[in-house]
DNA sequence: CTGAAAGCGCTTACAG
DNA sequence: CTGAAAGCGCTTACAG
């Protein structure tokens, strides 16, 4: 039906009005004033037409394309991804913006980087999102620096754009909190080895959270290992074969509580009757289907999703005073998911 | 750095050529004949001043935005959908394309449906790609007529536009196949409950090849149940505790299979020992880390998103001809992943 | 081999 | 309250 593409001059022309005419009812030009009854005869003649404003001549004309660029890093191949684009992109549509994705590879070129920089630039985007497929400290493309933007699940280690990142220590603090309040006293922590941002602050959650309680530090009850069922698995496995072995597993991850499940389940003891174990991550999936349901903190992925689009449009409209200082990352809460893998110790 | 936006204008001038000359030669439009030097010249100008098309300028005039629309429901939620994406947009980069992705709920109204394809079609993309989140029997907004567009695991009703759909008797077929090379004939089938296409064509394909091997099929053997890890288990239990129970079992998916493995291990069967299972879509997390490892059958998701964007390449540039008839749809095979769940019956 | 000029579909001072 | 005209940054016949 609409073969060729009708412009904002067959409105005019069916309306029997200027061209100046049209734009100004369709956009609602605030000091712009117009007649009821030609607001009427442009806004029908549109309808009947079927007319949708040409957004790239729009753009070309105002300079602002209502473009954010989301670029990231394996985003669409992890599993908790998606609520980073869901949260970004509802809040997007709120604001008018299209969100246009970019997906890079995870151990991409600092030349492919600067590539997926020049695209999302060259097609006017108003600003950009930067996300890590995990919470990460990283170092920006320099062909960024020209145009808004906010980092997801990412520090900046320059300190000059805006991030928000998971509340990694309050995540932990929440999980091993839970397990002092059924009564546990020693709480072995299973952490992941990678030297990243959420093995420190877990491990600093889980330290603090003892401090306060009065419960002696035991280094002892923490193991590193690869955040993996299977390393989960061999490292619960050995902490709970040892002497005087803890009541309670910390997990660093879900996965890793998955292989704690399984090496509860061969030494005969029963979750959460003989062992309480709280993971991290809420990975659906995982912590859904294992049995008892596991207890375990979440990560705040579209809560983070939202907020860097708001900061982001704060940015582009230039309201910049707003915003905190970008170096401090903001922080966002992991509230903790409750199921059936706590209980009070043995006797 | 780039304050303001260098255009082509400030190259021409930078070069001492016209703004034609400089479109020639970074476009290398190939009919125009240009000298060494001066090409070298506009080359060293944009380098130097960081030059690139403002591509909404060139899109205005070209009329090809060198833009594609994915549609997708729940996409970026749903577990496989990232390979789509990747897939979809690997292809597409090739093609000097870039994907914008809209996301949808799974039960938006056919008014939000409508408007997502009208955001995409004002925004001048050359294609959509429309996906759903599972094998599915669709009716297209008919907005969507006027714009090339290519189906990810959906059919049209209508069998109008092009899709591409995982074959699912052929996966199944391959499945049980593997069962019966290792011994199998008394196969369970825990099938899915709902009325789709992958319920009706592994079921198909289930039959297919008990056939063609001469093994009768029993209707006792074959469970219907809700296709996720609790019901695969009640499912489970119910056919393995039943006279004559089977040695196999065919699972509608990994979800299932991963309740499968439950029920066997509460009933003190060891698999692949006592029982042999196969799964269907290779979710990673379930197949890879239930012991032991799931043998199941691959969705061809990126092969999809990548056929789909080929197709819908080619119907840009008009060369339907290539194309098959648009109401079959394409049909691309599920490979075996094998790992460690099928062993030869007992005795 | 090179350049002046029209025009893609809009918005927006500006004039009336 | 309404409209003529310039111009956003490009590409592309067309002329030379």
């Amino acid at each position: 039906m609409e073969q060729k593409h009708v412009g904002i001059r067959d409105v005019a022309k069916a309306a029997g009005v200027s061209v100046t005419t049209v734009s100004h009812v369709l956009n609602e030009t605030p000091y712009a004033r117009t007649s009821a009854d030609t607001r009427r005869k442009v806004k029908e003649a549109a309808k009947a037409l079927g007319y949708g404003p040409n957004r790239m001549a729009q753009s070309l004309r105002t300079k602002r394309s209502g473009m954010i660029g989301l670029l990231s890093e394996e985003i669409a191949t992890t599993p908790h991804a998606g609520r980073i684009i869901l949260g970004a992109q509802e809040t997007a549509r709120r604001h008018d913006l299209t969100l246009v994705i970019i997906n890079s590879e995870r151990d991409a070129s600092d030349s492919t980087h600067r590539a997926d920089v020049d695209a999302l630039v060259d097609r006017q985007v108003d600003g950009i999102l930067y996300a890590t497929m995990y919470h990460r400290e990283i170092s920006l493309p320099a062909n960024l620096s020209g145009t808004p933007a906010v980092l997801i699940d990412a520090v900046d280690r320059a300190g000059l754009v805006a991030s928000v990142v998971p509340d990694e220590v309050g995540g932990a603090r929440t999980a091993v909190q839970a397990l002092l309040d059924a009564g546990h006293r020693r709480i072995g922590f299973l952490n992941n080895s990678d030297d990243v941002p959420a093995t420190r602050g877990r491990l600093q959650g889980y330290r603090e959270v003892l401090d306060a309680t009065g419960v002696q530090f035991d280094e002892s009850l923490v193991l590193s290992a690869v955040s993996e069922p299977a390393e989960g698995y061999a490292a619960a496995l050995r902490i709970l074969s040892a002497d005087n072995p803890p009541t309670a597993l910390f997990c660093y991850n879900d996965r890793m509580a998955m292989g704690a499940y399984r090496a509860a389940a061969e030494l005969g003891l029963t979750i959460p009757r003989d062992l309480s174990i709280v993971g991290f991550d809420n990975q659906q999936i995982i912590a859904e289907n294992l049995h008892p349901g596991l207890t375990t903190v979440a990560l705040p992925h579209y809560e983070m999703g939202a907020w860097a689009v708001e900061t982001l449009v704060e940015l582009i409209q230039g309201h910049e005073e707003h915003a905190l200082p970008t170096h401090y990352p903001t922080v966002l809460p992991c509230p903790l998911v409750t199921r059936e893998s706590i209980a009070a110790p043995r006797g």
